[in-house]
DNA sequence: CTGAAAGCGCTTACAG
DNA sequence: CTGAAAGCGCTTACAG
């Protein structure tokens, strides 16, 4: 392996003058800089990261962290990183337990931590006090947190009114929880479910209230609750369900059309939370969008700022969401 | 900080004693043992990695590369990483170039790198010449690669066989194309195409056949062969029509629909990749499904032996696929 | 503008 | 079983 000494030994300087050379962060003579990247290239010399980073205050690196690994975030997230320089290591939060997020910083490895639409808020606030932090997606209501979200309270009320306003009159929300708690994303949302059907007079009935434990991948709790709302009274049936989880309203959605349930004339389903597949479905599912890929470079700008030392214009950013309206819910 | 001084001294041993005692690689006496793990956990010292990767010959790292992240994939590399020690660290190869796989290896930062599903042979030739390199999903034919694939030729035989038994008889196969070049895995998935169809008598004229330049999120080119399709005499459109690429299959299968084609009936659509949305649009799609999660897994496995210079029991493991047949392509 | 010294936190290799 | 020395590859801080 070539080192910075044989690159100064072919150039004939000390190790001094190649590393300020080839960091360019000090002055150095036109010829001795000539000769010293001459003799860099001829032995194709790479600076070793590890040297680098065992002096540096911080070095460049960050643990993504969430419950599996969302695409579009990702790749905002790694281009910001790409552009900054910084390396992405990735953490599956199923696969792990809460001393790993900290231990990755504290032995060196990384010098801060993006959440990903992470819920798990006592594990945030144990992370976000000692070491830089920026939680994208779902946030906590630490002080002085680092955030990029959007308003969860706005965009329920936009769809539950929405839903209002075509005159359906029993409308349902599912939302999720976390070890049977309801994460505060949840809760937000919930105090726009209440405000969009107080301002069109209905009534938020317990019995259109239903919570389910958020896991990613089991569909079981959406088909139970599919298969309850299908076998009441039409009359009493909720005309409307607002899922907090995606994959439970195409759950839902699909289970629905098996039994000849007619989408969105006898029932409208929808979701909090936008995802490609949504396009995609028969009836295509209505949902609030988020800009994912952006929120996710902006996080990461965020978190190189805080690792870096240097000031935040602001540490909570709030993106504008989008009410995507498609055949789930039909036409206002 | 705590370093690994702070402890020795705290303990009144040497730095040496302590490095011994918490890598447990060298005899140490009961009684220093338990004064030296007293004192590191009252001072709650962790290793630092970067001190330690510097001298040792390998560091536990590893890149995965590929166009886009494949979440099942990630998933199983993931699980293995972290049942190994090992960190992975991300990289999207549309926003690198070339050089940077290999600039991740020189500087230290990675000790191999994990393809994902990669497609540009050059550059997997050009990295697997000098470091260790593990191909995942797709793979080259490089002299003593890595790999973990499935058999393609038979899985493209499997599916075009099921569709000429259905009594298809003008079978498409729509093939992706990297820079105008067909990748390998196309060749080898045209052999199967052409075994299948000559098994069956039929003829897999020039004019079945097609290519579109594979581009992760780009639907224009199914598009447009889908309308092309559409305008074709009914007798003399394909009636069943194979992509490699998922996504396509599914646009076109919209596309289709939305013309009211009936699927299966007067055209099949399958594709040569199973995603998870094949089985939540409407019609369900027909695919060759792969064991990703595991692929990956193994995978990760295989990479970690070639950084550790540990043999290979084989460097070519190929699993089992399984042809998904759903609703696009309808019963035998 | 350039260099010799010391140190980051750890481990390898040598000595006892 | 334990330790003092030297070194991994780089940079910071001090001198010239």
């Amino acid at each position: 392996m070539v080192s910075l000494k044989d690159v100064a030994k072919r150039a004939g300087v000390s190790a001094m003058t190649v590393s300020r050379t080839l960091n360019g962060n000090y002055p150095v003579s036109a010829a001795t800089r000539a000769r010293v990247l001459a003799a860099a290239s001829a032995l194709d010399y790479e600076p070793n990261v590890m040297g680098r980073n065992l002096r540096a205050p911080f070095n460049r690196t960050v643990l993504v962290a969430g419950l599996g690994f969302v695409e579009s975030i990702l790749t905002g997230v790694y281009a910001a990183a790409n552009e900054l320089g910084y390396e992405v290591i990735l953490m599956h939060t199923r696969l792990c337990n809460r001393g790993d997020y900290v231990r990755r910083i504290r032995n060196g490895m990384t010098s801060g931590i993006l959440f990903m639409n992470m819920m798990d808020e006592e594990a945030m606030a144990e992370v976000g006090a000692r070491h830089p932090m920026v939680q994208c997606g779902s946030a906590s209501d630490l002080e002085g947190a680092c955030t990029v979200t959007v308003d969860e309270e706005a965009a329920a009320h936009d769809l539950f009114s929405r839903l209002a306003m075509q005159g359906r009159r029993r409308i349902a929300y599912v939302s999720a929880t976390i070890g049977g708690q309801p994460p505060l994303m949840s809760l937000r949302r919930e105090d726009g479910y209440l405000r969009a059907l107080a301002e069109h007079g209905l009534e938020a009935a317990p019995a259109l209230r239903f919570r389910t434990e958020f896991l990613r991948e089991d569909l079981t709790p959406a088909l139970a609750l599919s298969n309850r709302f299908l076998r009441l009274d039409p009359a009493q049936r909720p005309d409307a369900i607002v899922f907090d989880q995606n994959v439970q309203a195409v759950a839902c959605v699909n289970r629905f059309r098996e039994t000849g349930l007619a989408l969105p004339q006898e029932i409208a389903v929808a979701s909090m939370d936008d995802q490609p597949i949504n396009d995609v479905i028969q009836p295509t599912l209505t949902a609030v969008g988020r800009p994912y890929e952006e929120m996710g470079r902006e996080a990461m700008r965020m978190l190189a700022q805080r690792i870096e030392g240097r000031p935040l214009a602001c540490g909570r950013l709030v993106f504008p969401h989008e009410l995507m309206a498609r055949g789930s819910t039909g036409p206002l």
